[in-house]
RNA sequence: GCCCCCGUAGCUCAGGGGAUAGAGCAGUUGCCUUCUAAGCAAUUGGCCGUAGGUUCGAAUCCUACCGGGGGUGCCA
């Protein structure tokens, strides 16, 4: 049990207890309402909650925290409760109670800090990047993965069942479009005078992928019909955006359980009946349909929308919404508890009819989307739009080229999804005290070194603290401030996961983790461990190889590594 | 017009209704013959955009306004 957890029941029972014998006119117990003090000279722990319940109690809040102190039960986790200022109760833990989250944390591992979600609201898709396979994946979509990757580290740590999927976008006009972009770059290169027609994909990744055909196939495909020739390269051309969107994924840290085909949306059935027009059957059904100017309309008005959707144009094509209101009725058949998308802040106008959907089906507030605001890239302090090499916009695949996986990552998530981001690249390659990243990575390759010499060799961390760390070492002489701020730091780790998890903020980790580093940094400065007399520096490698657990856990659950040598 | 995000130190940003608003960077100054100086310590720096409201208590919640960014297709 957390001590935390162990603070909050020792409170109830004092609430309760003054409750009960009349000390506190009370109808219902008030919760204990505990937080960090933000100066530690206000004590490990406070609780507000006399202030708090002040007007119910009819009596002022000094008095009520003195009632409360006066009814905690014997327990040896509080050291001192003292009132102070308008009615704040703080508390001092005893120093046995802050060390025991170093064997916590020893014995637990990678589960420390695990937490459990109820039934009912575990199971969670997660749904994210789904960049269109008609082109390579830009800044955007490195932002969106790295957000969607480490909120599903987070929320699965936090005990959520997280699904990931990617949606595939392959079907509609644009795929043909591509499919002709590409057809027309190659009868280029093999010397037809052909044009670009119009809103076609310029980018030299088109004429990449039609000099590869010919490096491959020569001109088999040059006698062909136009439309034969289209529909081969699109098959071509999708595959391999494709598989360079998985490859720089895996690169990259980021996978899913479930890449979701668009056109699977459109394979019939053995009824002949596609998933699409079983989602539109079901609306209908609903009477949320209507005709009107040629063309059919969701009544998306009926749940707080600007105006009604297009389904079905007068054309009789459909829209892409229709294709995600299939694939959303596809998500709901599955048996999610929860669906959640991660979207880029210019999808925004789009929130309202998906949400008026799943309401329309029954499921209000069923659909969560996550917005992201933007990236700006810059290398120092210039705004770059243009790649160097191509000459058009830099992608996600030549920013992780430069950069490196854990920096890109790291600076991704360092700050809260709904502020915008200007990433430059130049201050992102930098290897020193400007980033980060290296600071943190810097603590657990500090403490790593601390275990080689003290164990005299240079084998993995894990197996040198499981052998010269003795697990049950007396933890009592850990009572320098450095030291306890160290402990209670790591203690707030299970609270940082569930808040982290809820908010869908993984960019918490970050603060934590370089909070946690700093707290490292000056235990290292201030307590010597190697050669100090046997008991301290047992005690002090336990502190250290605590941090090191919790560090790369904490670095883990962001994607990033936790090099044992820098 | 309507909708979304932002506005806190010179810069980039934290701040789950609580005490004297924090961190990193940048600036200044110290600290390596001892476990990694990619480190530590000290110091400079604030009408929390403005005005009201709710509350015992507001940077935090509500309303209006000001400033910056984005969105508002029978496109995909």
């Amino acid at each position: 049990m957390q001590i935390r957890e162990q603070l909050e029941a020792i409170v109830d029972a004092a609430i309760v207890a003054a409750i009960s014998d009349g000390t506190l006119a009370l109808e219902a117990a008030p919760a204990a309402a505990l937080e960090r003090p933000r100066d530690p000279e206000n004590g490990d722990w406070a609780s507000t909650v006399a202030m708090r319940s002040a007007k119910l109690a009819h009596a002022n809040p000094r008095q009520i925290a003195e009632a409360i102190v006066a009814h905690l039960p014997e327990n040896e986790t509080i050291k001192s409760a003292e009132i102070a200022g308008p009615g704040f109760i703080n508390f001092r833990l005893a120093d046995a109670a802050l060390q025991s989250v170093i064997a916590a944390v020893r014995e637990q591992r990678s589960d420390y800090g695990r937490g459990t979600i109820a039934e009912g609201e575990r199971k969670v898709n997660l749904e994210y990047i789904s960049a269109n396979p008609t082109g390579p994946m830009h800044i955007g979509h490195g932002r969106w993965a790295t957000l969607g990757d480490s909120m599903a580290r987070v929320m699965r740590h936090a005990g959520y069942d997280v699904y990931e999927e990617f949606y595939v976008n392959d079907h509609g006009t644009q795929m043909d479009v591509f499919g002709n972009s590409i057809a027309v770059r190659y009868m280029q290169l093999l010397g037809h005078d052909v044009q670009m027609p119009e809103q076609c994909y310029g980018g030299a990744y088109v004429v990449d992928i039609a000099q590869g055909i010919i490096d491959r196939e020569g001109r088999a495909y040059e006698d062909m019909s136009d439309d034969e020739r289209m529909a081969a390269m699109r098959e071509i051309g999708y595959r391999e955006m494709l598989d360079d969107q998985r490859t720089l994924l895996e690169r990259f840290g980021t996978t899913f359980d479930c890449w979701f085909s668009e056109s699977n949306l459109y394979a019939e059935d053995a009824d002949g009946k596609s998933a699409v027009d079983r989602a539109l059957e079901v609306m209908r059904e609903h009477g949320y349909l209507y005709e009107a100017e040629g063309a059919t309309w969701f009544r998306s008005t009926e749940f707080g929308d600007d105006k009604d959707r297009v389904l079905i144009k007068a054309n009789g094509e459909l829209t892409y919404f229709t294709s995600d209101m299939a694939y959303h009725y596809d998500k709901v058949c599955r048996g999610f508890d929860h669906l959640i998308n991660i979207w880029g802040a210019d999808h925004h106008g789009y929130i309202k009819r998906c949400e008026a959907m799943m309401e329309a089906w029954g499921h209000p507030g069923m659909l969560e989307v996550v917005l992201g605001q933007l990236v700006n890239l810059l290398r120092n302090g210039e705004p770059v739009r243009m790649s160097k090499r191509t000459g058009e916009m830099v992608t996600f695949a030549e920013l992780v080229d430069e950069v490196g996986v854990d920096a890109t990552r790291y600076l991704m998530l360092s700050r809260s999804s709904d502020q915008m981001i200007d990433f430059d690249i130049e201050v992102a390659k930098k290897q020193d005290a400007s980033n980060p990243v290296y600071y943190v990575q810097y603590a657990h390759a500090r403490i790593c070194s601390v275990l080689r010499k003290a164990a005299g060799d240079d084998a993995p961390a894990d197996e040198l603290a499981a052998r010269i760390v003795p697990a049950d070492a007396d933890l009592s002489v850990l009572t320098h401030e450095s030291e306890l701020a160290l402990m209670r730091k790591m203690d707030d780790f299970a609270e940082l996961i569930a808040l982290a998890a809820r908010d869908r903020a993984p960019y918490r980790l970050t603060h934590y983790a370089q909070e946690l580093a700093s707290l490292f940094h000056q235990f290292y400065t201030n307590c010597h461990i190697i050669g100090e007399e046997p008991a301290v520096q047992n005690a002090r490698l336990a502190l250290a190889d605590a941090t090191r657990i919790v560090l790369a856990l904490t670095l883990d659950l962001l994607g990033v590594s936790a090099p044992e040598r820098m």
